[in-house]
Formats: C-alpha cells, sequence, structure tokens
RNA sequence: GCCCCUGUAGCUCAGAGGAUAGAGCAUCGGCCUCCGGAGCCGAGUGCACAGGUUCGAGUCCUGUCAGGGGCGCCA
C-alpha cells in the first residue's frame, strides 16, 4: 500500500537524518502519514516533526518543527512514489505523488483485474459475519435490510482484506416465538378448512400467516386436522420453517444477499450442546438457583449489572442458554478466529452479556464483535410506519426493493455509519429513486464499456500490450489514477472500523474523477491513436475500479443503463 | 432514575486530534460543433449550547438541552 510505503520512507529517513547527526537523538513519536484535506498540502503528509520537536523540546533541546521537517526531506528517497516534498505551515511534510510512478501502476490495476484493491492483512484467517438472523415467523421487515445490506458488505469487504469469511443467518426456531408462530399457522390452516380455530393470543395477525396456511392446504389438503392438534403443529413447526426460511431466502435473494449457512438452533438442543455448556458453567460457579429459575452469574464479570435467567422456572431454557451454546459451538467446535455480529440497537443490552459469556466460557472477548446499528424509521404519507409482525403491520425488503430498487436501496442503506439512525421516507425514495446517487457511480461504469463498444467505428483499436503510459500526462488523468490507488485504504478503513460506509462515498469520488476525465481528455481519437489506447488502458483501469467497489457494496455494475430506463 | 447511541447546509447524511468542514437532493445561474446530458461548470446557507484538555478540537473530557434505544423468567 502506497500510505506504508511512504511511511517507512519517512521513518527510514528519519533514522538516516539521525545517524548523520542532522537531527538529535532522542526516542521519536511514532509516525503518522494522512491525506490532506486540501489538494494543495499534497496527497499525503505528516506531522511527526511537530510531535517530534516538542518531544525534543521534553528531553531539554529546542529544535525547530520546520528544520526538523527538512532535516527528515532532506533524507527522502528521491525515486519511488515520492515525487516531491514541501515542507509548509508549521511544520508540515507534504508529500507529492510522482507522476511517473502513478502512470506505472495503471497496468498493475488492469493486471489485477476485480482482484484490485484486495489487501493481505487477514491472511486467511478464518472469520465469521452473523447477520439478520431475524426470527423465521414472516417476511424481514425493512429493518431487517439494513442488517442485510451492512453485513452482507462487511462480509465482501472482509473477503477483500484477506480474510476467510463465512456468512451466517441464525434460525431461532426453538423458543417461545416460534411456537406461537406455528400454532398461529395451525389456526390460520384451520380457518381455511372451514374450521372455528382462533388465532393464538399474541399469535402472528400479518395476512402473511394466510398465504403459508394456503401453501400447506394446497400442498397437505386436510390432513392436519385428521390428527391432534399438538401433534399438528409439531409438524407444522417442521413445514412452517420450510416454508418461511424459503420465504426470507427468496427476499434476501431480491436484495443480492446470500448466506453461506443457516443454523438452526434447534440443533443446539439435538446435539446435546446447551446442556453441555450450562453443565461446564454451573462447575465453574457461574450458574445459580434463585426463585425457582438458574440464572447466569453475568454481574461477577465486568460491565454487567445485572444475572440473566438461563432456565425458567417452568424448566424451559430462555433464548440466552442457546445463545452461550451457540457462541461455544462458533469458537471452540468451528474454531473461527474472530466472529462479527450485526444487531440492531434494540439488543444493545445483550452486548456487555455476552463478553461475560466469553470470559466465562475461557475465550477472549476480543475474538467477538457486535457491529450495532441504529434502527430504520420508515416513514409514508409523512407519518412514520410502525413495524410490528404480530399486528403484521410490515413494510417487507420486497415491497422496497420492488418500489426503490435493490441497488438504490443498498446504496442507501450503506450511505451512512451503522450507529446513525435512519429516517426513510417512501415516498420520497420512490421519487428520488430516478436520481439516487447510484446511478452516478453506475453510469460511470456504464459509459466506460460504452466507450469500448465504440471504439471500432471511431477507428480505434486497442492494444493493451503495448501501451505508451507515458503519454499519461493530463492532469485528469494523473487524478484519476490517485483515486483509484485509494482503494486499498479504503478497503483497510472499512475493516478497521468494520463499518463499509465510506465505501458507498468512494465510488462516488471515483466516478466523479472518472468524468472529470472524461471531460476533459477525448479517449476515442483516430489521429491519436497511441494516446487513445492509452487513455482506453486507463478507463479499463478506472471501469475495473468502479465495477470493484460496487461490488464490494453489492451493488450491480452495468454494461448499459438504458435498460433501466426501457424498465 | 441509570446506561448506550445520535445532534454538522433547507432536507438526508459523510468527516482516522491537524492546515480554508464535504457530498447528494432541493434552490438559483451557466454549458449540447460532445467518445452516453443519468453529464459538466458556478452560487448561497452549517459543526445544538457552555466550559475544559491541546501548539492545534466537528473530532477527546465534563456539564446542559433535544431525539432515539436499552434497563423482561421476550428475542
Amino acid at each position: 500500500m502506497v500510505r506504508d510505503d511512504i511511511k517507512l520512507s519517512i521513518e527510514q529517513a528519519m533514522a538516516a537524518a539521525q545517524a548523520g547527526g542532522a537531527l538529535p537523538d532522542i526516542e521519536w513519536p511514532a509516525v503518522e502519514v494522512l491525506r490532506p484535506k486540501q489538494t494543495g498540502h499534497g496527497d499525503y503528509s505528516t506531522n511527526v516533526a511537530m510531535v517530534a520537536s516538542a518531544a525534543a523540546r521534553k528531553a531539554g533541546g529546542n529544535v525547530n518543527p520546520r528544520a526538523i521537517a527538512q532535516a527528515i526531506a532532506d533524507h527522502l528517497p528521491a525515486d519511488g512514489p515520492i515525487g516531491s516534498v514541501e515542507i509548509a505551515g508549521p511544520g508540515f511534510i507534504n508529500i507529492f505523488l510522482a507522476d511517473e510512478w502513478l502512470r506505472r501502476q495503471v497496468p498493475k490495476i488492469v493486471e489485477a483485474g476485480s482482484s484490485f484493491g484486495n489487501i493481505d492483512q487477514g491472511r486467511g484467517q478464518h472469520w465469521q459475519v452473523e447477520y439478520v438472523s431475524a426470527n423465521p415467523t414472516g417476511p424481514l421487515h425493512y429493518g431487517g435490510a439494513r442488517n442485510a445490506a451492512i453485513g452482507d458488505a462487511l462480509a465482501n469487504v472482509l473477503e477483500a482484506a484477506g480474510y476467510t469469511v463465512q456468512r451466517e443467518f441464525y434460525v431461532n426456531d426453538a423458543g417461545n416465538q416460534f411456537n406461537i408462530f406455528a400454532a398461529t399457522l395451525y389456526a390460520r390452516y384451520a380457518q381455511l378448512l372451514g374450521r372455528d380455530e382462533p388465532i393464538p393470543e399474541d399469535g402472528y395477525a400479518g395476512d402473511y400467516m394466510i398465504d403459508y396456511a394456503q401453501g400447506l392446504v394446497d400442498e397437505y389438503g386436510d390432513r392436519f386436522l385428521t390428527m391432534e392438534k399438538s401433534a399438528a403443529i409439531t409438524e407444522l413447526k417442521v413445514l412452517g420453517e420450510e416454508i418461511v426460511l424459503a420465504a426470507l431466502q427468496a427476499q434476501l435473494a431480491k436484495l443480492g444477499v446470500h448466506f453461506d449457512r443457516w443454523f438452526r438452533e434447534q440443533s443446539l438442543y439435538d446435539s446435546g450442546l446447551v446442556d453441555m455448556v450450562l453443565e461446564k458453567l454451573r462447575v465453574q460457579g457461574d450458574l445459580a438457583e434463585r426463585d425457582g429459575a438458574i440464572w447466569f452469574l453475568a454481574s461477577n464479570y465486568p460491565k454487567v449489572e445485572k444475572d440473566e435467567v438461563v432456565i425458567r422456572t417452568n424448566g424451559m431454557p430462555t433464548y440466552f442458554a442457546s445463545d452461550i451454546a451457540y457462541h461455544y459451538e462458533k469458537f471452540a467446535v468451528r474454531g473461527f478466529d474472530r466472529v462479527i455480529n450485526v444487531w440492531g440497537v434494540d439488543h444493545q443490552g445483550h452486548v456487555p452479556r455476552m463478553a461475560a459469556v466469553m470470559t466465562a466460557l475461557g475465550l477472549d472477548p476480543g475474538r467477538l464483535t457486535i457491529v450495532l446499528h441504529g434502527l430504520v424509521k420508515l416513514i409514508r404519507d409523512g407519518k412514520e410506519v410502525k413495524l410490528s409482525k404480530r399486528r403484521g403491520t410490515i413494510i417487507t425488503i420486497g415491497e422496497v426493493v420492488d418500489e426503490v430498487g435493490a441497488d438504490a436501496t443498498r446504496f442507501y442503506l450503506l450511505s451512512r455509519g451503522p450507529e446513525s439512525p435512519i429516517e426513510f421516507d417512501m415516498n420520497l425514495a420512490v421519487a428520488e429513486s430516478a436520481s439516487n446517487p447510484v446511478f452516478y457511480a453506475q453510469y460511470s461504469h456504464a459509459r466506460i464499456c460504452s466507450i469500448a463498444v465504440m471504439a471500432p467505428t471511431k477507428k480505434v483499436t486497442p492494444d493493451f500490450d503495448n501501451v505508451a503510459l507515458e503519454l499519461l500526462t493530463d492532469p485528469a488523468e494523473l487524478t484519476l489514477i490517485r483515486k483509484l490507488l485509494e482503494l486499498e485504504e479504503q478497503i483497510e478503513t472499512a475493516v478497521e472500523k468494520l463499518s463499509p460506509h465510506n465505501l458507498t462515498f468512494y465510488s462516488l469520488e471515483l466516478a466523479r474523477s472518472y468524468n472529470a476525465f472524461y471531460r476533459d481528455c477525448k479517449v476515442l481519437d483516430a489521429d491519436a491513436p497511441a494516446l487513445s489506447n492509452a487513455r482506453m488502458y486507463l478507463c479499463e483501469a478506472a471501469r475495473i475500479g468502479l465495477a470493484k467497489t460496487l461490488a464490494l457494496l453489492g451493488v450491480s455494475a452495468p454494461d448499459s443503463m438504458y435498460a433501466e430506463v426501457e424498465l
């Protein structure tokens, strides 16, 4: 990565300056290289001279930060990425990338193709991203779409950073909610067959339950009315789960989200893992009986105030019991190096308890990270739409995707930090979907593809084996290359912050750089074949960068935008 | 009451202690002898409030105010 190379050069320059006596022999601060906001301040800049000056003052010396900066600058290598260096302001060292070096990066981008931007950070470590994990009791509502978009993009970005990633959906099919779901399904099924069977209290009133039941009627007729009600519900649990998981899968596919594994909570009971892990905790003294229930003594651990019930008075385990076993399974059985759980903030109270669970299981809590995201407040016709699966007042992902489009939806949901709450006005979203910024990035990609198609009619024949890179001298060309080279840093940032939304902004910046290039530099010119060839080569690099960025976000990179209009 | 998150342009939101705080939408004004005008160029308005730390604060700390969430033998 360029930034790391520059950082290393600065460190070496500092050491060389010290060895040569140009700088005092003191303990140096860590070098930080950052990108200045002002373009006039270079591609990269470091404040190390200012920090070093303060350190020197503390050590009894008194060295002007600008003098330190100059001494460092004098020892920077002349070849490589660093073109020129300026000392500015109170002691900033501003570094400008060399044009010649920039041009040499274009072939590297084209040769890397879809792996362009990838960084070797994960070194094959096995990470898991668990996301969505909505209750399997009905269609996904809009809030689930945000979770899906974040989790999916996060997994993409981690893969680009060299991690081996598993995408997992945890299916809560063992709890009370799922029992109620099955009972509701039974009632709807019976009603469809003419029996007066009321929906259970706290049942799921949404019409989609009728659709699910209709599917059962179509396939099985009245079979489940001919048996004992409880036996019927037991069978409907299995069939209902299949139906609802298929529905979830279809909805998520609409958003372009796919999972490697659907992990069933019930399997933790079937395998005996829940009992095993609870026994382990009991032996360790992490469990206690109180008021007839079994509690996990979470308050013995840091930052946790309350204990948590694992076995209810009625002998039924809580979701928390299986959650403990589930996380034990992730680390101790499957051996993930790290696990990222994507949750809505409404689960925030659960976070410190999970750290306590990890510690109690003898696992490093640092291996489990919870990414919390703000909830989505849906506005329709000027009023907030309260989401409730029970009452059936939900707007599903499918509805949103149908109205707004998958690309626009994902892009919108990823255009802000996870912790930021989102107010989503459906009417506005539909009205604005045509001018959604996602199309700006996609349009640039389509434009590049269009140029390649147009080339023969302009009598330009690309020859990417013989590219005269030295002809790429226009400021717009060099700016575009600079912007492309940022991708690695953008991926690094997204991984570090576990938040991929910076990539949405990057895709727009890259598109903007391309459009500026397109404006200033005529690509197809039969009178200048060598220049046309070099520019087509640069176009291909830009196309690769745009396609890669959009792919990380889970957004398509179309060859043409015309099809969109015809819809 | 206690805990967490959020407060940046008219609106929706970016902003890794650094130099003159950005984008989209909206508004206003320009640009089609052009490889795709879903484009380009330009204009206006902003860090909730009050202290503090620092050479330097939108960013860190404390307090106030406002909005959201959590504090279940629900998940």
